[in-house]
RNA sequence: GGGCGAUUAGCUCAGGGGGAGAGCGCUUCCUUCACACGGAAGAAGUCGUAGGUUCAAAUCCUACAUCGCCCA
């Protein structure tokens, strides 16, 4: 019938040409349709830094994402999946530096133009690669229909929403204390500083007054930055402090620089913080700045860009930050101005691109006024427009959101969107504007551009609606906005996805998407973040390389739970590798047996058809309802354990006897391997594309039933094989259950005494009633299944001699071993199992005895217990008649 | 300081009021005509600790411990 498949599944082979030819169907596109159309399902994937390459929060993520894009194209929703890049405006620019420096320039000595254009070709020889890894994962994107964060009409919009929002008054111009990076040299927002506990100090320092004040010659201040006391220009201390009194007002000589700066009273002080007086650097802090602001003390700036001492530091101008500390430090306490010093574990913050220790720097930069922005955005989440997966993840943006501060935007970089602000040198004028403006609208004099960039995340907050067209109002836009799951890592929960429900907000009528996937942190196995710089890290293409993209797909979504955290375990992969090869070989084994196949429907013709098209029902609701909740770890094992431990391990096993035999037996059971494999393979897709693909491809089915490619066929419907849900009245699940015992329990007595498989043992049964009746009907089932070559069944079925016992739900199995049944040994074990019944059993009498069980208890439960004991009681008597047996 | 998550078999983790589960590992047997990336059988857990609620707690509540993360 169809080519033999070869005896392994080899990803390899498979996936580059499956890949191709969904590319060449074009499945991946999806146009606005034509005229009406249901809603259609979008997902925006979150561009990775176009000078990234796949790491596993990215395998992570994008299968997930694919996972529900897949399901989705297949019910034949409009599905589409926008895949791009962001700019990464530092990262990129430190790329080209980098490259730079090997040739011993910098970016001055080609300035700014040339250095744009350095970044274009960079990105145009590398940006690409994280592209191309997806690709190799079996993502679905519209490839064909790529963005970027700097193409022409993004740049439109990202100055659009610059220009609204200046002239709305949410955006200004301010000197504050911002992050300042010496090391990128540009500003960072709050967010994008990490802040880490490092082991330091608590310098304590005497401060001399001018004149003695209240018994008092000088006044002792805490530090953990020395460097800073070059830029001291008051002293504060708590108004409540009873052991400053009086010195309010005093004057102190700042040591080593002899500046006179004051003593103020302010209410921010701490009194039980160190010594309760705190030096006061306007120009370093951003409490200090608030502190030198109430008090109108000046702000001098002793840190150049480059963290090195200005000359407002004297003797110390020039020296790198910590080498100024060092020599502060020492001469302080040569001078006999050193206190003490403690040791002091303090949080520090550090640049999230490369982790130098970010300084509170004052500057003049861009800020977005965010409290107006964030109220809408509060609501949204609140009235279920936006809902987070898992749900406790709104806690955090709310908390988030209502403690929100202004938004440093203005990064001194040159790759990026540069900020449309014009200066006017000549009449002092300032130009907010989309145009590329030249000269003066007041003076016609020229204007100078605002050197600076946007914050990269200023841009991707832009990005579900941005990508499709807008500020235009493109069919894109009117079509596929808002999108509808937006799935992500928690730690940019606050530098893209809360910024984007804003933006969606403000500017494109509604938020940007309906649901928030916050996906589990993929840690190492020992639980420490993956980084590369570590080597902690797992490259995805190496693990492609070694268990497949299914494998790795379907391994990442073994391991997705509810936790906020996931071990990578690759033993995960391993399994899922090995579960790609199953499905090879059981559709193997499917398409070596079709000779003489006639397509037809599915019958429950036994009552092993039952079982496998009930279970197979409920696997098609649980899996459609296990993507639509973002329940992946389940859902994927539910595929795992229906495929492996349901259609291979039983129903394939017990068709093999009806395959062999001729007849319309024969065809019917050909008919519902087809049928189970097909609709398995549909609902094993999302999560395993390559494999499915390539084996769907194969099956012969009729043409109403069958499309160019699996990943257009219809999902399988939960709805419409629920009618397969236990079927005709068949109970074959029951029935299933009760072969499955006797057959198990059989095979362990055969391997419990070292029967050979090939050798066939005789089966004497000794059960009434319902079972009996079960038993008999199945007789050449459990006789195929157990290797059985004589099956004698009766209510009082005497123990043949020599024979091994088992006891299975109420039925007595007698199996004659002449010669090789160890009494003692056989007598030992059915005591331990007696015991074991008895013990449960009696737990359950217990149970059953108690009035409170029977007054309060559901009905159901007390039933199904009361059944339970029965069977036990029943088991119990079984057994305990086969100890009286094996006595003698 | 505030918040979140985790604690279940040797390892990695599911389960989330009513019979302790999986994968890997381990033991024994089997190369039988889909698959050794396989099959069959098996050993293995006082479900972190202490209280509480309940007829019933691994599961709900409260404390505590340990580990991790976020915010200030």
């Amino acid at each position: 019938m169809a080519d033999e498949l070869p005896k392994a599944y080899d990803p390899k082979a498979v996936e580059g040409p499956v890949f191709t030819s969904w590319t060449r169907e074009r499945h991946f596109e999806c146009p606005v349709p034509v005229g009406e159309a249901p809603k259609p399902f979008v997902v925006v994937i979150p561009p990775p830094n176009v000078t990234g390459s796949l790491h596993m929060g990215h395998a992570l993520n994008n299968t997930i994402q694919d996972v529900v894009i897949r399901r989705s194209r297949m019910t034949g929703q409009p599905t589409r999946w926008v895949v791009g890049t962001d700019h990464a405006g530092i990262a990129t620019q430190n790329k080209v530096e980098q490259k730079l420096a090997s040739e011993g320039l910098t970016r001055d000595d080609v300035g700014r133009e040339k250095f744009i254009e350095l970044c274009w070709a960079w990105r145009a020889d590398h940006g690409s690669t994280i592209i191309t890894q997806l690709k190799a994962m079996g993502c679905s994107c519209d490839f064909g229909d790529e963005r970027f964060t700097m193409d022409p009409e993004y740049q439109r919009a990202v100055k659009r929403v610059f220009v609204h929002w200046y002239n709305e008054g949410l955006i200004y111009r301010g000197k504050r204390i911002i992050n300042w990076c010496p090391r990128c040299s540009t500003a960072l927002s709050d967010i994008e500083v990490e802040h880490e506990d490092v082991a330091s100090h608590l310098w304590y320092f005497r401060y001399p007054l001018k004149e003695p004040v209240a018994g008092h010659d000088h006044v002792v201040v805490a530090t953990t930055r020395p460097e800073t006391m070059l830029g001291d220009t008051c002293v504060a201390v708590n108004p409540s402090d009873e052991r400053y009194e009086g010195l309010v007002g005093a004057t102190v000589v700042l040591p080593l620089l002899g500046r006179e700066i004051p003593v103020v009273a302010d209410e921010y002080v701490d009194p039980a913080f160190g010594s309760g007086a705190v030096k006061v650097t306007p120009a370093h802090d951003p409490n200090d700045f608030e502190i030198g602001e109430r008090h109108g003390c000046a702000k001098i700036n002793v840190l150049t860009a480059e963290g090195t001492i200005t000359e407002e530091g004297g003797p110390y101008a020039g020296l790198d930050r910590y080498e100024a500390r060092t020599r502060i430090v020492a001469d302080m306490d040569a001078a006999g101005l050193l206190e003490r010093v403690d040791d002091h574990i303090h949080p520090v913050g550090h640049c999230y691109r490369c982790h130098t220790v970010v300084e509170p720097w004052l500057s003049d930069q861009w800020f977005v006024d965010m409290k107006p922005l964030a109220a809408p955005a509060i609501d949204a989440v609140r009235d279920g427009r936006v809902t987070f997966h898992p749900k406790r993840w709104e806690n955090v943006y709310f908390h988030w959101m209502e403690n929100i501060r202004d938004w440093c935007v203005s990064r001194q970089l040159w790759w990026g969107h540069q900020i449309p602000v014009f200066y006017c040198d000549a009449c002092g004028t300032m130009h907010v504007t989309e145009e590329e403006l030249e000269l003066c609208p007041d003076c016609g004099g020229r204007v100078r551009q605002d050197p600076d960039v946007l914050d990269t995340w200023f841009s991707s907050a832009l990005w579900p609606f941005a990508t499709l067209g807008w500020p235009e109002k493109t069919p894109e836009l009117a079509f596929f906005y808002p999108t509808t799951v937006l799935s992500t890592a928690r730690d940019i929960l606050f530098l893209w996805v809360a910024r984007m429900i804003m933006n969606g907000i403000h500017f494109a009528g509604g938020v940007p998407f309906r649901d928030v996937i916050i996906h589990p942190t993929v840690f190492n196995a020992e639980g420490r973040r993956m980084s590369k710089s570590l080597g902690t890290g797992v490259d995805p293409l190496d693990l492609m390389d070694t268990y497949g993209a299914d494998g790795m797909r379907f391994g990442l979504m073994l391991q997705v739970t509810g936790a906020q955290d996931i071990k990578f375990s690759e033993d995960k992969l391993l399994s899922s590798r090995n579960f790609a090869n199953k499905i090879w070989n059981a559709s193997r084994f499917v398409l070596m047996n079709l000779d003489g196949y006639v397509p037809g429907p599915p019958t429950a013709d036994t009552v092993g058809d039952a079982w496998i098209l009930s279970r197979l029902a409920g696997l098609a609701a649980q899996v459609d309802e296990g993507i639509l909740t973002y329940e992946f770890g389940e859902t994927a094992r539910a595929l795992y354990d229906f495929f492996w431990s349901e259609f291979c391990d039983w129903y394939i096993e017990l068709a093999k006897d009806r395959l062999t035999a001729e007849g319309a037996g024969r065809l019917a059971v050909q008919r519902n391997l087809v049928f189970v494999l097909d609709k398995a393979l549909r609902l094993l897709h999302p999560m395993m594309p390559f494999v499915t693909e390539e084996i769907w491809r194969r099956l012969p089915l009729p043409a109403e039933e069958s499309a160019p490619s699996l990943m257009v066929a219809a999902w399988p419907d939960p709805q419409s094989l629920a009618g397969w849900r236990d079927a005709r009245g068949l109970h074959g699940e029951e029935t299933i259950a009760a072969v499955q015992a006797i057959v198990t329990a059989v095979r362990a007595v055969r391997s419990r005494y070292g029967v050979s498989p090939r050798a066939t043992v005789g089966l004497f049964v000794r059960a009434e009633g319902r079972l009996a009746r079960l038993i008999e009907a199945e007789r050449d089932l459990i006789g195929s299944l157990a290797g059985v070559k004589e099956l004698r069944l009766a209510p009082d079925m005497a123990k043949p001699a020599h024979s091994a016992v088992a006891a299975a739900l109420g039925a007595e199995l007698y199996i004659p071993l002449e010669g090789l049944v160890d009494f003692a040994h056989e007598r030992e074990r059915v005591a331990r199992e007696s015991g074991a019944a008895q013990f449960e059993l009696e737990r359950l009498t217990r149970k059953l005895g108690n009035e409170g069980f029977l007054a309060k208890a559901s009905p159901e439960i007390i039933a199904k217990d009361r059944a339970r004991a029965d069977a036990l009681a029943e088991h119990v008597a079984v057994l305990e008649g086969q100890l009286v047996e094996l006595a003698d």
